[in-house]
DNA sequence: CTGAAAGCGCTTACAG
DNA sequence: CTGAAAGCGCTTACAG
């Protein structure tokens, strides 16, 4: 592969102007850097990357390390953030953590001695010394939906406060008193924040949650299964179900239909992170869906502020909830029967995107 | 960040030393291992791997290039490639082509500037002149899934053909003779190769596949949903549509069910491609299932066969059917009466693998 | 076993 | 405007 030196060689310059050539420096002459270019172009010359962030020592490269890239939220937010990062001149490396803190130590490990400009992290769990010292030390790094309490790092990520207590209303509007949930991994604020919400929505309409109401997940499908199963070997099950994440939604699906029970008349569903998916499931599912897309940008661009000297700035975007029928009708909707499931999914499914009923 | 020079003024050797130490070579007395590490723990240094890949001329990154991350099919295949290259010690660097070659070849220029060791892609058109002439330059690649014919390139696939005439079998075996497609793009092998492979099938049964019978798609849900209202509008549709991937199948069932009709009972779908959702979906979805995971880590053994000097294999893998509802019921089937959809619904469901049954 | 030195491919003050 | 030279942080023949 041409190096610096063979092209140099054959525009006869110095390596120097070849490198001004290349960077845009404006002291070269017009004839130089034609020559450059003509050599450029012959030897078809791209310049070492590597060469060039050992010297300048910076690699135009961000790391990104997120909990499960199987999980389609995550990966429509590692998405948004390559374009993102593409669009102001960064590439992106992704570390899939699979909600293993060991794996999330390994790729942060393995992102800082590439010697990453920057650390986009949505923590597994506590959050790993490894990250926080890294953070302390100077490293440049933006929290994106999970962050760590305590630690000097902006945030991006959602507020699902309101839209919770939308579903809750929702819930209740429809007669629904008994309502369980499906947490996340206490560890992360995702896990723990969502659960707060239910609870605190609950409250105000003067319902409680009991123990027997909160199982334990740890956002993955099997979990929600799991918990699902001993919600409906209580002896009085609730009667709906709010998972804290999509896969552990569709976990407590299987569970439900396991058992030969219909989703909603039998149990009403509802689940945090909204996807595609839920559109086309039987029946499509109520969520709380987060403007997934606007987080990874703003993600980037607090990121890419800290790295560039500009002051970075935490952002919390509002999540909204989207009402589809796995909880039921909704008292406000137009059909005042008992739809037949057909009628009911041609009407409810004109384009993907119109089935989205936002609560007022 | 402390330097090899900071590590081996603190354990009073020379960098040579510290570096002997670093990569395990032999001859080093105990006593100066036993410094330089108590250095390397003190000074909580890490080798700068950007410095170490100028010298050693090698990254131990391997790129990866995808047509599209949204698709579940190919973040499994993702997954599984990082999974395989992280257990033979290397990273991976993926890159999003969006079906876009622009953006492909984007990906392709900067994975090569940053010397990655080998590239693994699934080509988005035709494949770029980029590529093909990193290829011939000697830049180990490997295709995956899609390939380009005519080029010196390992390639690890699935045969979907046993899989389709199994499919096939099954519409005809329902009674069903009016089978259209939605193809993926000719540019790509495997949008081809699907329709010949279904068009073969066809002929075995003395059924054709008209003109009016065949649309072209782009692997993205939106196209399927174009496609299959060409298909609705026709003055005799098809009894079937085949999508010749789990996206454009996605916007078929919306295109159906925009226009009220339900699946299977007047129209069936089937896809190529499984995925977790297509048992959740309603109906679930019959598919063609590849052995992604499979497909990925045999990629990567490939890759690094070819990256360390071994002789690297090009790998076929079968696909195979797995039946769910969307074709209606299989004559293979214990019920014999039309089901309901709520008990059809529960008894298909027990476990989602448990759905899952291969043709025989 | 150990260290001084060269060199990987660049960029960039410095001098002219 | 241009080039010679230093240096980024490593590894590795070479000499001792």
């Amino acid at each position: 592969m041409a190096s610096i030196k063979d092209v140099a060689a054959e525009a006869g310059v110095s390596v120097a102007t070849v490198s001004r050539v290349l960077n845009d420096h404006p002291s070269v002459s017009s004839d130089a850097r034609t020559r450059v270019l003509r050599a450029v172009a012959a030897l078809g010359y791209r310049p070492n990357a590597v060469a060039r962030s050992l010297r300048t020592d910076q690699t135009r490269t961000l790391g990104l390390v997120i909990s499960d890239v199987l999980n389609p939220y995550f990966t429509e937010l590692a998405r948004s953030v390559e374009e993102e990062a593409r669009a102001l001149g960064y590439s992106v490396i992704i570390g899939n953590a699979d909600e293993r803190p060991d794996l999330q130590d390994h790729h942060v490990r393995t992102l800082l001695d590439r010697r990453i400009d920057g650390l986009l992290v949505s923590p597994t769990d506590g959050g790993s010394p490894l990250m926080l010292d890294a953070a302390r030390a100077g490293t440049p790094m933006v929290f994106v939906d999970r962050w760590i309490p305590g630690v000097e790092v902006p945030v991006v990520r959602a507020d699902g406060q309101s839209a919770v207590r939308d579903l809750v209303a929702h819930l209740y509007g429809l007669g629904l008193r008994r309502l369980a949930i499906i947490a996340g991994p206490a560890a992360t604020t995702t896990g723990s924040e969502r659960v707060r919400a239910f609870r605190t929505a609950l409250a105000e309409y003067g319902l409680s949650l009991p123990d027997a109401y909160t199982g334990q997940g740890d956002f993955q499908a099997e979990s929600g299964r799991r918990v699902t199963e001993g919600f409906l070997d209580l002896p009085e099950p609730p009667e709906v179900v709010f998972a804290a994440d999509n896969l552990m939604a569709l976990g407590a699906l299987d569970a439900i239909r396991a058992r030969g029970l219909r989703v909603p008349d039998d149990i009403a569903l509802a689940a945090f992170d909204d996807i595609p998916w839920f559109v086309h499931t039987d029946p499509p599912i109520t969520a709380v869906a987060q403007p997934t897309g606007e987080l990874g940008r703003a993600a980037v661009r607090a990121l890419v502020d800290r790295i560039e000297g500009r002051p970075p700035q935490s952002v919390t975007l509002p999540a909204r909830l989207v009402v589809r029928r796995s909880c039921g009708e909704s008292p406000t909707a137009t059909t005042p029967t008992t739809t037949t499931p057909t009628t009911t999914t041609a009407a409810a499914t004109t384009a993907s995107t119109a089935t989205n009923r936002s609560m007022p």
